[in-house]
DNA sequence: TTGTATGCGTTATCAC
DNA sequence: GTGATAACGCATACAA
């Protein structure tokens, strides 16, 4: 299947003449060159501290004049090990997941280890063709932000040390997540703390875990303050038109049955809420209705009406989740699975309190 | 450096017992296995069609019993060449850039071949070091979004096959880029179309090459018009911010003053006038001033007021520089460099038009 | 189809 | 430091 686009404009080049045709420079070029052995060659670049730094510099010479580029491909086979590990991610258009990569790759190159990514685009074949991937590829471990829905026969394999990213509910790993009950906790005691006691909670806890697991949290807050009250506001999704369609509909109730304080499971889900109630002469943020959101996504501090949310430690997951693999990879006689749950944390912005 | 979280709960757990060592599974046990010769486990693998369907059978039996695990590097070296391409994105955090991967992604996997990502997040250092980590690892491509500035270095080793994405300005490759020239063009000719005659620009030309291009599009279909004039309004930069700012401005002006079509280079730029306009009861949108956004990103409709926006063929650009590689990968004599650019389009919401 | 043999580019280990 | 050489796991070509 070809892409022509409406209009393309394409210039046709000469070739560019092979100055240097590298493809072929093999260590020992690169040692003939330099009046070396073959191994020492390696040795320069593996272990130089065994090399005079005399030595050294007429390899790296040669290496340069030649052009050369070490093969990891043979240097796996031959060392048994690769340097570089594998990230599965569910989904890469979710920032969160971005987040995650960063923080891996922060804390694997203070290691000397590269990370390479790919992407799952939520599709549950290309998760288990980019594992068999990784594993083929022999990386020295695997870290897995996987697609919602444990699923046990990801771990069949078991040569490849394999790290879960946001999914708590699986043994025979580690696992890194982030405690989205205490997310949901916090946004509720917060706004309870400013005197809100006619609570909402925005999203569908039947819809995905994350957000059972917030309203959970929710719920815990408001059974400990006496006199207020909890009501759920299902919504088929948690976009902004979802926001937008449910405010609507509050807004036509009486004053009197609306709720004082929302807490709403997406931060486009309060970005949609905050919108229609801004634009709402009758009804005043913070004062009338104060918003939380969840995730701390650009959407909640873009809003007109800047959003308080709960961040999501994103690039600590990835770091957390690196660091542990480490270990196994390091250790694996003496390693043990650990499950990490890291705590969100509360980012408190106009939607609930004037500045 | 270690990370902490706040609070963490952690649970031992024991390791797995190793139920079966896949560790050092090869083909040569496969092959016992089965009974059958290693070069045709090899040939099951690799050219099926040579093999009957009876051997295939049990071989792919008795790779299942074993767990066997091609070893990639191994097939790399002895065939010498690999089937995944490496792509090396300058910031994963623009969906603009993860648009571009998909569409790479998805052409690439239609001729069995995998697509592993890098992210450059905006730092030299680690293009560079990506850029060379794909090298080593011999992929048989590699895909360059590379940072704004062209660097001819990046091509000095001519090994590896090496297309660049959103970025003209190179010789001696393949590119792939989109005309921003015309998408200004496009965005001003819509707001000229529906009347308008004082145009403002919103953005700094200076700040970025693509949004110089812009400018220019902008001045060419102004220059078209008679009676049209065009101001240029210099933001710092291009956030929802710098449009709230620029917004407060614009309404402290005589209304006689203001423009009535704001081209602005961003869609958070947009976001932020609208915004600001939409807040204001004297100013209509879009019957006073009508406003476009460009990327196309998902600020632009999840405004209050949906936002006009130029729309990049992200996921087109992908698909087209992959096809490009592939064809380099296959036909390296009589492959020759173009310079493909591609065209954006203009999608018409609220802020320009009344539905 | 089967064995068998050779080579891919490096690492690692010898004795020197 | 040198040279030589055996793996590493697989693809490929060859003769049987």
């Amino acid at each position: 299947m070809f892409f022509r686009p409406s209009r393309i404009m394409v210039s046709i080049m000469s070739t560019p003449e092979n100055v240097a045709s590298h493809a072929a420079v093999r260590m020992e070029d690169v040692a003939k060159r330099a009046g070396v052995a073959l191994g020492t060659v390696s040795n320069v670049l593996n272990q130089p501290q065994k090399v005079s730094q005399k030595t050294i510099d007429k390899v790296v010479l040669a290496i340069d004049e030649l052009g050369f580029v070490p093969n990891r491909a043979a240097r796996a086979l031959a060392a048994g090990t690769s340097n570089t590990i594998g990230m599965v991610i569910a989904d890469l258009s979710n920032s969160f997941f971005v987040d995650m990569a960063r923080g891996a790759e922060r804390l694997a190159s203070e290691s000397g280890i590269n990370v390479v990514l790919a992407n799952t685009d939520m599709r549950r074949s290309k998760q288990a063709a980019n594992l068999n991937l990784f594993r083929q590829e022999r990386m020295a471990g695997i870290l897995l932000a996987p697609l919602p829905g444990a699923d046990p026969t990801l771990l069949t394999s078991n040569a490849t040390p394999l790290v879960f990213l946001n999914d708590a509910a699986i043994v025979g790993a580690c696992t890194v997540s982030v405690d989205n009950e205490h997310g949901g906790y916090l946004a509720a005691s917060h706004l309870l703390g400013l005197g809100r006691r006619r609570l909402l909670f925005a999203g569908d806890p039947d819809q995905a875990v994350p957000i059972a697991d917030r309203y959970r949290g929710v719920e815990r807050a408001v059974a400990e303050v006496a006199g207020a009250t909890l009501e759920l506001a299902r919504t088929p999704e948690v976009q902004a038109e979802n926001g937008r369609e449910l405010g609507i509909e509050l807004t036509q109730r009486a004053s009197v049955d609306r709720p004082d304080g929302i807490v709403a499971s997406a931060d486009l889900l309060a970005l949609g809420l905050v919108q229609i109630f801004g634009a709402d002469p009758s009804i005043r943020i913070p004062e009338d209705i104060a918003i939380t959101g969840y995730d701390n996504n650009r959407a909640a501090w873009d809003s007109l009406i800047p959003i308080t949310t709960i961040d999501q430690p994103g690039e600590q997951i990835g770091a957390v989740a690196a660091e542990l693999l480490l270990d196994e990879i390091r250790f694996p006689e003496t390693h043990r699975h650990v499950h990490s749950v890291l705590q969100p944390s509360l980012v408190v912005r106009a939607s609930t309190r004037r500045p």
